[in-house]
DNA sequence: GACAGTGTAAAACGATCGTTTTACACTGTG
DNA sequence: CACAGTGTAAAACGATCGTTTTACACTGTC
């Protein structure tokens, strides 16, 4: 595999187990199997290597939000869980760690945010058809966002609970 | 105010806005205006600092959400995001900046997180009345933690989003 | 067969981490 | 006045942080 998209990965892994600052570079270069000099002339910094972790993960889950219905959404998200575990929004998470204060991260989790809402808009819109769905939307991020977050200590039972939230808001928009 | 009262007090505005690895002990200790020494005699370490900062916020969160109904529920959320300021659920932060390896962390946070959900399947039963509840319950819970983390970069439109959507399900759950 | 490029291994950089120690001032009590 | 208790100020602890440097091996190309 690549260099940068190995120590990526690896990155990606122990950000998400163990934290932004509790991980070190030298666990980092010991896990990805390169040198120190190696990681630097690859990525720069640990910032920008966080950027980049962050950006990796936008692209592969937006990949994977692209459905067609309100319901696929949490279908999709129970599927990502089981893959890859749920350790709450690593996005929300670097936000958290860093106080909101490095703008190369700040700037990487604000867009992913707009993005998934917009995200989210189009799949309500496709599945509510015409009209303004402003409200419901906003409704189906949140269900959305707070199952990745009560999925840290409720697991599943977080994911099924919203999908079936979600289920009801939107029989209730198109009556 | 009490020593050991103010500093709990500065390290959670800290920890809040800044991170808990972020936040050094110098910084602590300048902000609360006192010396290093003073601080390790009254909370021992930055660890247990971190669980008493968390302890002090579960009973200052408890004491708001002694409620009556499921709507009341997400006013206090209002209020507490405008006094407070929403940088998402600092159980959850501290949970994943410690990779919930750290038990005296972990246990503050799950225990929390029980008796959240506890509440609030209380005030789900008297806003409902005698019967099994525990979906609606999980289902709240659900937008109550979606309301808390969407509002770091939604505001306040993500807490009366939730807010509506609970009613929705209130209302559906009654018929 | 010199050479530029890219990699590793490992030591070292200064800075900062959480924590402890030393030295000293102030307080109330015997 | 002695004294134990509690506080501050500040230096120092060893450890670890992110990052750079030094020294060297391997690779493909002219």
């Amino acid at each position: 595999m690549d260099i940068k998209t190995n120590l990526i990965a690896t990155a990606e892994r122990l950000f998400d187990r163990n934290g932004f600052s509790a991980t070190g570079m030298d666990r980092l270069t010991q896990e990805a199997g390169l040198s120190s000099r190696t990681l630097y002339k690859h990525v720069g910094s640990k910032t920008a290597l966080m950027a980049l972790v962050l950006g990796a993960r936008e692209r592969r889950f937006m990949e994977r939000l692209d459905v067609q219905s309100v319901d696929e959404i949490f279908d999709v998200l129970g599927q990502w869980t089981r893959d890859e575990g749920g350790r709450g929004c690593l996005f929300l998470r670097s936000y958290g760690e860093t106080g909101g204060d490095i703008p190369e991260i700040a700037n990487v989790v604000l867009t992913h945010k707009d993005a998934t809402r917009a995200k989210i808009a189009e799949i309500v819109q496709r599945d509510l058809g015409a009209g303004d769905h402003g409200e419901l939307t906003e409704q189906i991020l949140v269900l959305f966002e707070g199952a990745v977050a009560a999925a840290v200590y409720r697991g599943m039972d977080a994911i099924s609970a919203a999908r079936k939230a979600a289920a009801i808001l939107v029989a209730q928009a198109r009556s």
